[in-house]
DNA sequence: GATGAATGAGCCTTCATTCAT
DNA sequence: CATGAATGAAGGCTCATTCAT
């Protein structure tokens, strides 16, 4: 008997944030997914009840993974800026790394596969990043503000910046993201 | 396919933002379009040839409103600070005003329906943006990094600011606005 | 403006009766039946929700046919023999003209489209059929046999002559109704 | 495709007949079949072609113990009123035992499973119900009609009424067999 | 022009059948 | 032999588009 081939569950994954990103969730199918995977279309339907599934499913696994890169090597005792300047690499990194997985997360938010709760979980994961916020505002290291703004803030050149290189093919230096880092800090800095 | 009556495409296009935000591009239909704007699904074939033409050209408005909105009262030969403070304030102010049409430019990036063209002189139409950018660089005033990666500095954070407070229903206040310049200014300061 | 056909309907029932007769309800799709009836797969989902909210009605609507049919110039007040012939012709005359719909609600009964509750219903629409054979019961001109097996003998042979008659290309004839008519009488009678 | 384990071959049939009595021709699968007996999809094809043969043969046995019930203990020396009593009772407890194999029969005759030939040899499998019958008609005790007319005439009852018991899980009494026949014979004797 | 019924290509999904283990 | 994963043709259904009214 053949097993179950758990591998599979991540070629079908592969292949669909590949999709995603060339064609938005609006250009994939289920054949296109399976082509792409490289075996039947009745295949995929061993691994997911159906299309909405395989989303939900892989949407779930990417938050995970983003949440999980986020705090690679995050030590929160750590001080402040060490703490921070580690999330914010691993920020770049993930989302460089990972960026089919950045785009298939955005798409899902305004599409009718995610659930309003699982979208709300999954921002939850990012707790300990709320967390260190708080903490380098208690110690006066950053501006007073409410915490989701300096999330955002240090987020939106990030994101922008992994897009723009993306989709220009444009190639991000070292020096250019020393140089990110320096301006998102003294845009936070108290 | 005659755009005569100016009204109707302009009912079509709310219709369809409006959808987009709700249910994403890869929730949208014909039909839909058609009952929430208010008339038959042929009418909508009227006004436009297809439903790539629709989306093609809600698009390229989106994008005019876009530009249009940026540069509004903006006075090249103002001081730079100003002239920046202008710009940054029309992002703030169109991404709340067309909130939708932010989102469906973004699905749009990665559909089957914008050419590779489309996206290309679309990006033009911000030039003056990046001449002010290069003038502030000129005058010392800014950091000298390539100037995409300015402008996209600026864009994220007002971006991100602004979707949280769509998706959280938040309001905005004069003083976060404050705040957020300032922190997008020392940014990029020299 | 092309209004909704409402003979449209009496189309598709018409092709499904039909191929159902051919095939049974395992033999039949809805292309083959929108072929059969002249159009489009899709214009039968114009008229029908999908697959077993055609079958359900159509179901219902050959089982008032039946009721209909059994109890047309039925007069309940007329002598027990009269009435119970009126029936019984009625019933030779509905199985013939309507085979189709008899063998439609044969399959029917033991597929996964009708419910326990739409089954029970149907039958109650027998009623007088019931009363009235309870009414010859009283009457001490039948036996005194629990009503259901008296309803049972009488449809049995009934049934089971139509089939026959369809299956072999038998033409029934005049004289055999009679003899059929006198069996079932003598089997009955007190 | 080997029945050597007649075992597992009675199962399948077993399976098969249970399914279709509760969902129909139309509402099987070849792995609901083998899920019911208790094996693999695969297992199913190792002592059937495919569904076609399993239904087929499955047909034909059922007909066999049909026609084989028919005659047990059937004795066509014997006086004609006692020989007839005995195939009747016959086909009552061969109806009731085997009720499955009924409906199944009678889901087949609509479906595209069985072939015209098949019907027809099947039905000559009944040959001695219809000397037995026509032997009667000799002997001037029953009615001078044609022969399958009286078959039917006596088919049509006792189905209708197992099917009834069946449906609404009533009890067939000793005493309503005992009237039944008599109603029965009171139809076609002469 | 406006309407929405009609069309049929194409998508999601099922399931008979095959095949590697 | 037995298994159940893999296959892909075919069925149910949707929806972009057309067309009669």
């Amino acid at each position: 008997m053949k097993p179950r081939d758990e591998n599979k569950v991540n070629e079908i994954y592969a292949a669909t944030l590949q999709l995603v990103k060339e064609n938005g969730l609006s250009g994939i199918t289920m054949s296109m997914i399976a082509r792409k995977a490289g075996f039947a279309t009745g295949t995929v339907y061993i691994y997911f009840e159906n299309k909405e599934q395989l989303i939900v499913q892989l949407f779930e696994k990417c938050f995970r993974n983003y949440a999980q890169d986020y705090f690679a090597g995050f030590d929160p005792s750590a001080p402040f800026k060490v703490a921070f300047h580690t999330i914010w690499m691993n920020m770049v990194k993930h989302s460089t790394a990972k960026f089919n997985e950045l785009i298939f997360i955005e798409q899902c938010f305004h599409s009718p596969f995610i659930s309003e709760e699982t979208r709300k979980t999954s921002k939850e994961m990012l707790k300990p990043w709320l967390d260190l916020i708080e903490k380098g505002k208690n110690e006066k290291l950053i501006k007073q503000l409410e915490t989701p703004w300096l999330m955002i803030y240090i987020r939106g050149p990030v994101r922008e910046m992994i897009k723009y290189a993306e989709y220009n093919k444009v190639k991000i230096s070292k020096e250019l993201i020393d140089n990110m880092f320096e301006m998102c800090w003294n845009g936070i800095r108290a």
